[in-house]
DNA sequence: TTATTTTTTTAGATTTGTCTAAATTTTAAT
DNA sequence: ATTAAAATTTAGACAAATCTAAAAAAATAA
């Protein structure tokens, strides 16, 4: 089956909302799609009617899980694109969303698992969000802020929650990028400071700042 | 200036059968957009409005320079994205146009700019139709078939005209695909065959039928 | 050159996705 | 338990892109 650019964007919202409540409200997807809620009632009946969720009037609207299946797909190909975009193109990690709204919408399955593997089976995108598998399973990112990790543990950068200019351009001088290997060697209590290891390079110190935003994946990023 | 996915179509499709004719006429273009006639006139009458193209009543349309540059840029898109498919994700020549045909509306220059870097600025895409630079520029292929080429001269695969599955098995048994470089060595008065060589390969002959349908670019193709 | 056929355009309708304004239902507050 | 406020839905409209059927213009043939 085959939806409508529009129609995807609304099943990918309540998907993305329903992680933080159960039901979706009309006007949180009014919100979240830039668009007014008389728009969004008109079209939860619609997606009503294709199965994709259970909607009751004033009652809010779940993902059924043919629309599970649905948004998995989508943000699956949208976390892929990122990532392609990133690795690939070298696009900064703060421009290459609006890009992936765009091709996200491209139909071919085919061309998302080519382009999964061709990417190698990256398990998450450029901001840390895993990628679903070709058989929309979420890989389970064992995920942390490096300020989190224990003494003498490593991982893979894959991700920073602070994209601010000043933070991209403070990681692009500490040489640290997405894919970049760490390994945390001391840390300060006195201000929260850490400090870490890339391969090849001295130990270097980074603030408690940083290291809050910093994420990495360990145990399982390809 | 953005355009509807639609509105691009109807611009490429009169781009291409501008070729052929000056001026493209209604039926022509319903024909090309396995549309009606009057769904024809009803866009042109908008298209015209946004000055992409000079439209008379019963007259037939012409792009104005606005208009074939535009073309000229989604082409540019449609056969990047083509020669991405094939040399990157594997894609065989027959199963890329429709997936381009998607590709080619998204939006970003900068996404298609990067892409053309990534591959290397590439010439022709998969069936030796020529790809327009950055600038719109089209490169000036040596394009010719095999049949045409003089003895000892050699090129670099770039397309081919007949694409039926008893072709391309035709190729793929003799080793020959896109990018394959081939020098002519010999060829027959009799029944049209060249024996062609293939670096690293002895020499084989090709038929009358698979020469004339093999087109080989030579100088400048990257 | 008149008649016939073909091409093209107009008129009016339809679908999709959106909107505003008004009505309704639910929730929160007194 | 009413009432006020907030959220949601309905009703009716609109733009984009398409369609069918009928009218008009152009091309062709007798």
């Amino acid at each position: 089956m085959k939806y409508s650019a529009s129609k995807e964007n609304y099943i990918k919202a309540i998907f993305h909302l329903q992680q933080e409540q159960e039901s979706v409200t009309t006007n949180a997807l009014a919100d979240a799609l830039q668009t007014k809620p008389a728009s969004v009632t008109d079209m939860l009946k619609k997606l009503k009617i294709e199965a994709l969720l259970q909607y009751e009037k004033y009652r809010g609207v779940k993902l059924t899980p043919e629309g599970k299946k649905l948004a998995v797909q989508i943000v699956r190909k949208h976390r892929l694109w990122e990532f392609f975009l990133v690795e690939k193109l070298q696009f900064g990690w703060e421009e290459v969303h609006e890009i992936a709204e765009e091709l996200e919408h491209i139909s071919s399955k085919k061309l998302v698992d080519r382009l999964d593997a061709f990417l190698d089976f990256p398990k998450a995108d450029p901001h840390g969000d895993p990628i679903p598998d070709m058989h929309g399973k979420m890989p389970a990112l064992q995920q942390a802020a490096v300020s989190e990790m224990p003494v003498n543990s490593s991982g893979t950068v894959n991700g920073i929650s602070d994209q601010s200019a000043d933070m991209l351009e403070l990681l692009a001088h500490k040489n640290i990028q997405l894919g970049t290997r760490l390994e945390v060697k001391r840390k300060f209590e006195v201000d929260g400071s850490v400090e870490i290891k890339i391969r090849n390079q001295q130990p270097v110190n980074i603030s408690e700042h940083v290291a809050k935003n910093l994420l990495v994946a360990y145990g399982n990023k390809k």
